[in-house]
DNA sequence: TTGTAACCTGACCGGCCGGTCATATTGTGA
DNA sequence: TCACAATATGACCGGCCGGTCAGGTTACAA
């Protein structure tokens, strides 16, 4: 009715098929092959042709950004979970971040590079931001337990989880798991207690450059 | 004399100087501009011609693997002075985190993707073998003082080194000095005591594929 | 000084890839 | 059924880059 909604049901039923085969396609592609992958590659595991492909997305990266954005969501999607538990404690966080680092251990379109940092376009903004909320507010009820230093923030979980699977990711032929360890390392140092003070500002929220809505 | 110094001192003078020149420009333009700097920018800065870069080393992976090894040298160099310390604690270890992450937070040829873990060539496995090793020294003599864990190896350092910078290479514009709040947190983690067994191996040794010489 | 092999040069090749566009096809409203 | 606009197609373009090579240059031994 409204006149967004109704540019979107001006696309044909095709169009909007293949939109989400190519969202598949290159889903599954950035996954096994990294961002490196050939457009046509993903064109072609969509079974359309790579005009097709930009028809839908004007750049590779806003189709990555597209793909990303989805990733982050289901990441969103755990971390509410988790945070409706009764109790969260250090195993909780613990537990958030080894589901987490499963994730990105099997998905190499959060390796390479900058990747999910660098690359903004479409809904990935919103959604990052979105997702760093739902840890702050996962992390500030596990630091209520007492059982979380008090000195970190959503940011920091995430990056650390980044930090095990991206190190790890060269090695994962040779010992796929690898991460693991370090993700255990990483999780007895946000213990409180015998802490060393953290030495520089957690890193701040990126605010959305472009508000979709004018107003708010 | 030796036949294997005959067939280095067969070099003529220019190219021997070519060859300085060449290692000294990659090792600016890799740390500047990562491993993808185009190999014309690389001999334009040593003021030889493309050809010439080609002439000293076959490819340009082999030119990273020579710039990596001078890299991982002077790493091993710090591990050995901090090594003959006499007392070495968490504090030693915390002190060759911090002075080697500083060194891989300004040089992007250590970022972007496998880099180090994935190229092989010339001296480098040699020579990572051989950082390994120091760290492993060092490391026990920091655990003998308890203030380490006991059941990590000089990979998981080199490993967690490598985690903080590269993890936060993308934010370096934003926040050059972020890799120190979670080199900090990691070292937090190597304390004994209210400790997570570590779930997974650590990263084993890659013995030589190709021993140099064939006694021993 | 001179002959020569080592060395340097830079134009060139081939391959790859993101993105475009003229043309063919097809869904859809009338 | 028809006409047309939306969509799909894939050949093509331009740029980039690693690596090569024929020919010119230079260090060095004799």
């Amino acid at each position: 009715m409204s006149p967004l909604d109704t540019v979107e049901l001006a696309q044909r039923v095709d169009a909007k098929r293949n939109r989400v085969l190519l969202l598949a396609a290159a889903a599954e592609a950035f996954a096994q092959h990294g961002i490196d992958v050939p457009a046509e590659e993903i064109a072609r595991r969509a079974g359309v042709a790579k005009g097709t492909l930009f028809r839908h997305f004007a750049t590779k990266e806003d189709l990555l950004a597209a793909v990303l954005a989805d990733r982050l969501a289901a990441l969103r999607a755990l971390a509410t979970a988790l945070a409706e538990r009764p109790d969260p404690g250090l195993a909780t966080i613990a537990e958030l971040m080894e589901s987490a680092a499963t994730v990105l251990a099997a998905d190499r379109s959060f390796f390479d590079g900058a990747t999910c940092a660098t690359v903004v376009g479409g809904e990935l903004p919103r959604e990052k931001l979105a997702l760093e909320r739902e840890l702050n507010a996962l992390l500030a009820r596990a630091q209520a337990s007492g059982e979380v230093r008090e000195d970190i923030v959503g940011s920091d979980i995430a990056i650390l989880i980044v930090a095990a699977t991206n190190t790890c990711a060269p090695f994962a032929e040779r010992a796929p798991e690898l991460w693991r360890r370090y993700l255990a390392l990483m999780v007895d140092g946000l213990r409180p207690g015998a802490t060393t003070p953290l030495p520089v500002a957690p890193l701040a929220a990126t605010p959305l450059a472009a508000p979709p809505q004018s107003g708010r």
